[in-house]
DNA sequence: AAGATTGCGTACCGTACGGTACGGTTCGGC
DNA sequence: GCCGAACCGTACCGTACGGTACGCAATCTT
């Protein structure tokens, strides 16, 4: 279920070997490609050159594979940091918008949709699948985690200096977030996660970050902040 | 791919026999229970008390099942149609929390959430399925058509009553539908699909309304609309 | 240089599932 | 009262996949 070799060879960013990365990487081509049912452990050996063998002992069965991928995924995307200090309107503006569209890339990736794809095509009602342990965590929980909870913490610290800087009002920073995400996203991932294409998306992808951003100021702007 | 018998037997909404309309409720509680894994012919047929020769007579094969069991479950929801006229400032008001509770109340359900991710995680990157004939509709647009453009369609209706009665102001009801859906459901709709309890989120489905209608009235609300 | 470790390739096993076939039974029409 | 259709229950078949075992080459250790 998890990861096991952690030896003394060259390791990646995780405990994860220069090899075991490149089959994570095959892994996730497969997935983007071909969806759960293409990722077999046979498949994966396969596309990877490694034998079925090693995979078992790198990464315990089948669902530790795809958590290990889940993982190696979302240790990629380093959320950028944003100097909080020197807000001006403009300033804020600019930032916002700048993550409006990030959102709106990272969510309409394709390794991020086949991602998502599979953590929701494996979650059962009462959470807690077939796995072993109870300490283990779903996929769902874990793309959670790793993905969202990250670049929402980059939206609410640019929130706060918002508000430090006496260009936001709100009391609840997390509520303004859950405001903005909903206003910048709508149902669009849905739609992509559903088979849309994020191709044909992408191409309003400027104007609807624009939009949330200019209604998200409406809505939490405070004065000249409001104009815009 | 999908439903063939259409005999003179007693018949539900669609070309479907009690019998089948059955077969496809005892399918559906075996999804919400197990997942998609436990949709088996086998288990189908055994939960139903009927031959798997016979779910294949009448569906076709397992992907005409969750079809049928996608059609079956959306012709059970029907939209209350809102009479547009003698709409007021109050009632328009309360037409939208009615709706925003109904929608998240909708989408927070066992069975249509179950539904979603059955589809999402059939759905892979390019459409277009394994299915046999090319007209196959995948089952992700099929939730789509037959889920949320109706229930979309309500909304948008009572939004064209509120502009007409020139309590709202907006160029596109589309758009402006958008930033209705996303004010309401923001994420919470892919935190219920990844697993996230929706028991313990359905409490705060009612301020999380209120504070959606009173966003969306600031931003589309005419005069003393946006007041409220 | 000899032994150990790692890992590839392949073959193998058990099982579970999709799909089909068949015998027996119930039910409606004539 | 007979015939046929629909249908249930079960048994069966082929396959595909998860997981394990083994033989052998390459690389590392001492």
């Amino acid at each position: 279920m998890q990861v096991v070799e952690e030896s003394a060879a060259k390791v990646n960013g995780a405990g994860l070997t220069e090899r075991q990365s490149a089959v994570l990487e095959s892994a996730l081509n497969l997935l983007v490609e071909g969806g759960e049912k293409a990722v077999t452990t046979a498949g994966v050996a396969r596309a990877a050159n490694c034998s079925k063998e090693s995979l078992y002992k790198w990464f315990g069965d089948r669902d530790g594979l795809l958590s290990a991928m889940i993982g190696y995924q979302a240790g990629k995307v380093r959320t950028v940091e944003v100097r909080a200090e020197t807000l001006t309107v403009e300033g804020l503006r600019r930032h916002l918008s700048a993550f409006a569209l990030d959102l709106l890339d990272v969510l309409s990736g394709d390794v991020s949709l086949a991602l998502n794809r599979l953590a929701i095509g494996q979650t059962v009602r009462g959470e807690r699948r077939g796995g072993a342990a109870s300490g283990e965590a779903t996929l769902g929980r874990l793309l959670e985690e790793r993905g969202r909870r990250q670049i929402g913490r980059r939206a609410t610290t640019l929130l706060e200096a918002g508000r430090k800087a006496g260009l936001l009002a709100f009391e609840d920073a997390d509520e303004a977030y859950g405001t903005l995400y909903g206003l910048i996203v709508t149902d669009a991932h849905l739609r992509m996660l559903l088979g849309e294409d994020p191709r044909a998306m992408k191409k309003e992808f400027a104007g609807r970050a624009e939009r949330a951003v200019t209604s998200f100021l409406t809505l939490y702007g405070v004065g000249a902040m409001a104009d815009a």
